[in-house]
RNA sequence: GUCUCCAUCGUCUAGUGGUUAGGACACCGGGUUUUCAUCCCGGCAACGGGGGUUCAAUUCCCCCUGGAGAUGCCA
């Protein structure tokens, strides 16, 4: 039998890390084994399901390149994919578990059920959950109830003796005594829809599902699934569930640890490769050297004994480093065209952008490359080349260990040999600029430094004859009499 | 509270009944460099505790501790 697999989230969110590492899982897992990757949206619940989840879903995984075989948009013989289309057939299971005696419905208001919480809660009750108010009614009670149109849900019925036990592939076998699983579950909510747990076990079912890999905050409800497909009089699929994924305090990732949406990394300049690759490191290894893979290799390589059992932390530094990588590996062409949205977002050029803007961006990757984290970055490193700089603080010429007074007659000096010298070779200005500096009794960097400040507004930069020559040197040689004016007059008013 | 699961450097991890317990990120030094970054070299740093089993446990078993998750008409 073939592998078939799924991911199945559930529209309420923009997809976040945890989310898409489980679909990544699956869809290597999937393509590892020749099998098939279906996408399924459980969109149950009706109050917090949206389409803007639902557009961000497609959007996440058409970004990180992730197709499905199956699903909604490219559909399926097993089709409908989305579990709002498929209500009918969850209450058919539902009437049907009701007529086998396995399920029961219940006539509780939420009301009652809320104030039993809350006496358990008060009386620190040792039973918790629902107390099968409604198991045992009389066939005249239920129609009575009926009669009067009274809404209902429909609830498993839980054994209350035994024990309920299933093999995962990575943890072994997971045991919970029946007294233990959630005393008798909603399986149909009153508005018809059906819990996660009825739609996620008729689903699988009907999908034929092979393999359920899912998060492994699942666990406790693995044994409540079992009983569900034994009710149905089904074999339930292998399970492997997943080890979650980690804030830096060891709980659950969640938006205060920081950006958990893909959308968030990806607008920031994240690349999908730098994040598949990582986020995949979380969990999963294939030996003790190697951790670049590429999303191919992934396909081919990846198995289940290697997932790592133990819930592993999110670390964004190590993101950043995998993004700074693959970043330069980029040629030049790819990465400027990565980079062109985020000028245009800076304002630094308009939303057409001529051939010859192109080129001279083209021109200057050899010179930020190197310097990008994120994509981003772009916007900081390279303001200077569109924008005129502001020095704010006449303090930011000044090199450490070193006077104003001798930083204002060094940038002086400078601009004259760089005025008289303009567009001549590197190694003359530079020797030229050395000798000012041996001249004065100061470090290369003393002359070096202003110079830069007054070219690029910043002590952090492209290298300097390469950020004037971008520049071009009359831009560059105002900018430079400009900071010359600057130092003179603070050295003027000491 | 109850139930379930988990446990190697700060973090992600490799690993074995006998190893100097390996790698990567981070961090700290040093080198290259006119700044930053890149790059190179080096350093720091781990088997949670207690019992067993065994000639020998980081590795196998049990207990404890710690952590996490679940305990919804959310998934």
């Amino acid at each position: 039998m073939s592998v078939r697999v799924r991911y199945a989230p559930s529209p309420t969110g923009l997809q976040h890390i945890g989310g898409v590492r489980t679909a990544l899982f699956n869809y290597f897992f999937a393509r590892a084994n020749k099998g098939s990757f279906i996408l399924r949206i459980e969109d149950t619940d009706r109050e917090r399901s949206t389409n803007e989840s639902i557009q961000d879903l497609y959007d996440t995984l058409n970004w990180l390149g992730i197709e499905w075989d199956e699903g909604p948009v490219v559909g399926g013989e097993y089709g409908p994919y989305i579990q709002s289309e498929r209500s009918r057939l969850y209450a058919q299971y539902a009437d049907q578990l009701i007529a086998d005696g396995k399920a029961y419905r219940c006539f509780c208001t939420p009301e009652r059920l809320d104030a039993l919480r809350e006496e358990q809660e008060k009386t620190k009750s040792k039973e918790k959950g629902y107390d099968r108010h409604c198991r045992n009614l009389s066939e005249e009670e239920i129609a009575h109830n009926l009669a009067q149109n009274m809404p209902y849900v429909v609830r498993l019925k839980v054994p209350t003796e035994g024990k309920t036990s299933f093999e995962d592939v990575l943890m072994g076998t997971i045991t919970r005594k029946n007294k233990d699983v959630n005393p008798d579950p909603v399986l149909l909510k009153s508005d018809g829809f059906p819990t996660y747990h009825l739609a996620n076990v008729i689903d699988d079912h009907l999908m034929g599902i092979t393999h359920i890999m899912r998060a492994q905050e699942w666990i406790p409800s693995g044994p409540l699934h079992i009983l569900l497909y034994e009710a149905f009089g089904w074999t339930p699929p292998l399970y492997c569930h997943l080890p979650m994924v980690m804030g830096k305090d060891g709980q659950k990732l969640s938006k205060r640890h920081g950006s958990t949406a893909v959308r968030d990394f990806r607008e920031k300049g994240y690349l999908p490769e730098a994040l598949m690759n990582y986020v995949s490191m979380v969990g999963w290894s294939y030996d003790d050297k190697r951790e670049f893979f590429s999303k191919e290799e992934f396909c081919e390589l990846f198995s289940l004994e290697k997932i790592n059992k133990a819930p592993g932390i999110f670390d964004y530094k190590k993101l950043e480093w995998y993004n700074g990588i693959y970043i330069r590996e980029k040629r030049d062409e790819e990465l400027a065209a990565l980079l062109l949205p985020y000028l245009k977002e800076a304002g630094f050029v308009g939303s057409q952008v001529s051939e010859q803007e192109s080129s001279f961006f083209l021109s200057i990757m050899p010179l930020i490359k190197e310097r990008l984290k994120v994509l981003s970055d772009v916007i900081p490193l390279t303001r200077f080349l569109y924008q005129e700089v502001a020095v704010e603080d006449v303090q930011e010429f000044v090199p450490k260990k070193q006077s104003l007074g001798d930083t204002a007659v060094a940038l002086a000096r400078a601009y004259e040999i760089l005025k008289a010298h303009a567009g001549e070779a590197v190694e003359i200005l530079e020797e030229q600029l050395v000798e000012v500096s041996k001249e004065l009794g100061l470090k290369v960097n003393g002359v070096f430094m202003p110079i830069r400040v007054a070219v690029t507004g910043s002590q952090v930069s492209p290298p300097l004859f390469d950020s004037i020559r971008a520049l071009g040197w009359e831009k560059a040689l105002q900018r430079i009499e400009d900071g010359v004016k600057m130092l003179e007059g603070e050295v003027d008013d000491e």
